[in-house]
DNA sequence: TCGATATATATCGACTTGATATAAAAATCG
DNA sequence: CGATTTTTATATCAAGTCGATATATATCGA
């Protein structure tokens, strides 16, 4: 799935800007599971309007550049249908963290402890994040099953980071011990 | 993290071929959290070599195109150390699945229903894959926290998906019906 | 024995990211 | 009130990466 089928995704919810759709994918339900940038899009969004998938309506702004709103059209609408009338890839996930806890017995107990912290500070944040927007998309079947997937692995991930934490940590200072004698 | 330190951390372990890394990256403990393509490995491998950062050993095989077997010098281990010692950038995750589930309402009853349930076999297996090699590396204790991590989290996901599933496909038929009312 | 799969390296077009540029309104703050 | 930061908004580009493809041989199962 490219980028071209992510804005006709979103612009089948509502009509939208560029930015409006990179600030969605950076912030809102989307920015869990879905990445954009501004190098993308634009383009994106552009090619899309000269093969008529979009109609685009600029609004002036007093001094600022004008708001490109877009919107999708019927011949979008069907390309979109045709994009997501197959079956997804498999999910990505990328993780330097967990690279480096690989790694960790190459890493000082005190930077372990800064990058296990730092990370389950984040987990909890993106934790109540999600939940914070579960009541408002509550009408629509699919939006509220994606909060829930968010919630329940994020809050698997805190959970397992929280009861593991004691003993990664004592074992990377009895490491580091170890290799002090 | 770019390539180049995925390979490094990669030959600290043990030295590898190009193909060897790659391997691993799709299959192993790290396919997980992980992706490479040949078109980045080969390049990166080359690169570093001409820096010092890793010695070549061609193995010649009768017929087969020469092994190249890179192992990680001092130097190496030197930028490896180098490159973890900073915060790891925040996780990626990408799911063209949830994309299509938040889009739901554009599916048909089979078509999503489909969709779900070869999601939901995908998980339950890499679940498998992922608890089969959990007893293999209970040496290395940075080993045993990452394949405790994808346990919990695929574990997690299948849970979710198993929970949800009745829930999730009577609302699209009854949607459907909603439709052709 | 014949097609499929695995071993092994390598390249390349297409796509994406992350950074940067530009410009002005709005908000924040001492 | 004036100064600074943040937000709104579009756009481009170098660097990095992926996915596909090419090449050549061995091995394995039907």
């Amino acid at each position: 799935m490219n980028i071209r089928t992510l804005c006709l995704g979103i612009l089948s919810f509502r009509e939208a800007t560029g930015y409006e759709i990179k600030k969605l994918v950076e912030e809102g339900m989307f920015s869990h599971f879905i990445d954009a940038s501004y190098g993308s899009i634009y383009p994106a969004l552009t090619h899309m309007e000269s093969e008529g998938m979009l109609t685009v309506r600029a609004e002036e702004q007093s001094g600022k550049p004008d708001k490109k709103v877009y919107a999708i059209t019927e011949r979008g609408r069907a390309s979109l249908s045709e994009a997501l009338d197959v079956l997804p890839r498999p999910d990505k996930f990328k993780s330097e963290f967990l690279f480096q806890m690989l790694l960790a017995r190459a890493l000082s107990g005190e930077q372990l402890a800064a990058v296990y912290d730092t990370r389950l500070r984040d987990l909890t944040e993106e934790l109540g994040r999600i939940k914070a927007c579960s009541t408002a998309g509550a009408t629509d079947f699919g939006l509220r099953f994606v909060n829930g997937y968010g919630q329940a692995i994020v809050g698997a991930a805190v959970q397992y980071l929280e009861e593991r934490r004691e003993e990664m940590l004592n074992e990377a200072a009895s490491r580091s011990a170890d290799a002090a004698e």
